[in-house]
DNA sequence: AATTCGAAATTCGCATACGATATCTGAATT
DNA sequence: AATTCAGATATCGTATGCGAATTTCGAATT
């Protein structure tokens, strides 16, 4: 009686892969797409490509470029800055919440999601580490009992995705101090501290953001610099 | 060359009637939008349709009720207070990024909205307080000079529309205190005060929210009861 | 060699059509 | 009178088709 979604429609299919394939790289910033060509690289009609390009617009994943298709809406550092203030001021609130309502659920569920992060790192796989952290954090949200806050942070991570993926796609690691900061943010939880949880949460992210602005802006000059010495003038189409 | 949207797609046509007509009140709580329907009614193909109800399912403003089309969600009293919490961090974060970024312009341009909020109100227009209110949050987030923040709040406004429209149908004015409160809150922008800016900021939205949360549980325990005493039990459909 | 111009090719949005699945209705049965 | 069941109906998701607008590209011209 209650499925979720037994049958994830074509629409929904095809935009977790086209999302996937610009959270991963595979479709590298201002990659054309072109709906006929997704529709059959995907072997579906165009109807289900047109919508699911709707929605990934209206998340500012892709932008319209008329007559041209749509192109993959590139990461800008002003972007991420903007982001960040925001996620601050939203984990922040998700954190005290938590700490408020949802101590329980965390000290059921959250040291596993430590733990998972941890081995991530460990692991070294840059999916798994990415995926970890995105749990963690939307974990939090879920215990907050807030919809609100969770669908309001919602776009941004994605986002996020695609910051981690550019990133550590150079770096390999995200800095184990993270998990550390995540471990002291849920024993704010299960403590019961609302105040310091949101706290921890808010310098969390500061600290991030930082991380993450730095790293993005140095990678932005070097592709930057390698585009001018080619020359790059036409937008690459997707293969 | 940069057209922002000389015609506006069918879709967002569409779209935007469905959800004026939900904020004013015209499609109910409940009513069922049949795609068939709705496009005759539009004199469009159930193609637009389609599309503009899975924008508005997205943001929540209509859920699914498989093969009997889809019905508009209700106003919460849970979800109010929800949205509420969030709105109070978002706000405060714009009116602190306002009041560092955008004193030049609150200057210039603000009073006229305060005065346009007070006009309002003398003229008794349900429709004009409410668009004055929108207005002057909405120039708050603009100012800020971060999108995100923006994008964040916005599905918010649009519950904003339909909480507001709910309780003024009976209420007829919003307190005067508001357009005070949004003096107050401008004065801290244009003056520089980034600290101030945003705890009024906070305690405005936190004292709305009291008022609204408030009112609608009332308006709901009225209609409530109305609608035990009619034992009323199919959905209404849209005319 | 650079520029202009027009025809061909792209690309999209929307309409229409089709098939699948769930709901509704009303007659037959207990 | 309540229940069951099957056919009719409603509704949606997806595929395909069409026309309009824009870009692209190569040939003619300066």
């Amino acid at each position: 009686m209650a499925d979720g979604a037994p049958v994830p429609s074509l629409v929904e299919q095809v935009y977790e892969r086209i999302l996937s394939e610009i959270c991963e790289g595979t479709l590298a910033p201002n990659a054309r797409l072109i709906q006929d060509e997704l529709a059959a690289a995907y072997e579906v009609s165009r109807q289900p490509v047109q919508q699911a390009l709707m929605l990934l617009r209206e998340r500012g994943f892709v932008a319209d470029a008329p007559k041209r298709g749509v192109i993959v809406t590139p990461l800008d550092a002003d972007v991420l800055r903007d982001v960040y203030e925001t996620r601050e001021v939203l984990d922040g609130l998700s954190c005290r919440l938590a700490a408020e309502r949802g101590s329980d659920r965390a000290r059921i569920e959250g040291p596993a999601l430590i733990a998972r992060g941890r081995e991530a790192i460990a692991g070294g796989s840059v999916a798994r580490q990415i995926a970890a952290d995105v749990d963690f954090h939307q974990f939090i949200y879920a215990i907050s009992g807030n919809r609100s806050v969770e669908e309001a942070a919602h776009p941004h991570w994605h986002f996020m995705r695609r910051i981690m993926g550019a990133v550590l796609r150079v770096e390999r690691n995200i800095s184990s101090d993270i998990w550390n900061e995540h471990a002291a943010i849920l024993n704010a939880i299960i403590a019961g501290e609302p105040g310091k949880a949101e706290k921890l949460g808010r310098t969390h992210i500061a600290r991030a953001s930082k991380k993450f602005s730095g790293q993005l802006r140095a990678l932005q000059e070097q592709t930057a610099a390698r585009h001018r010495s080619r020359s790059l003038t036409a937008y690459p189409r997707v293969g």
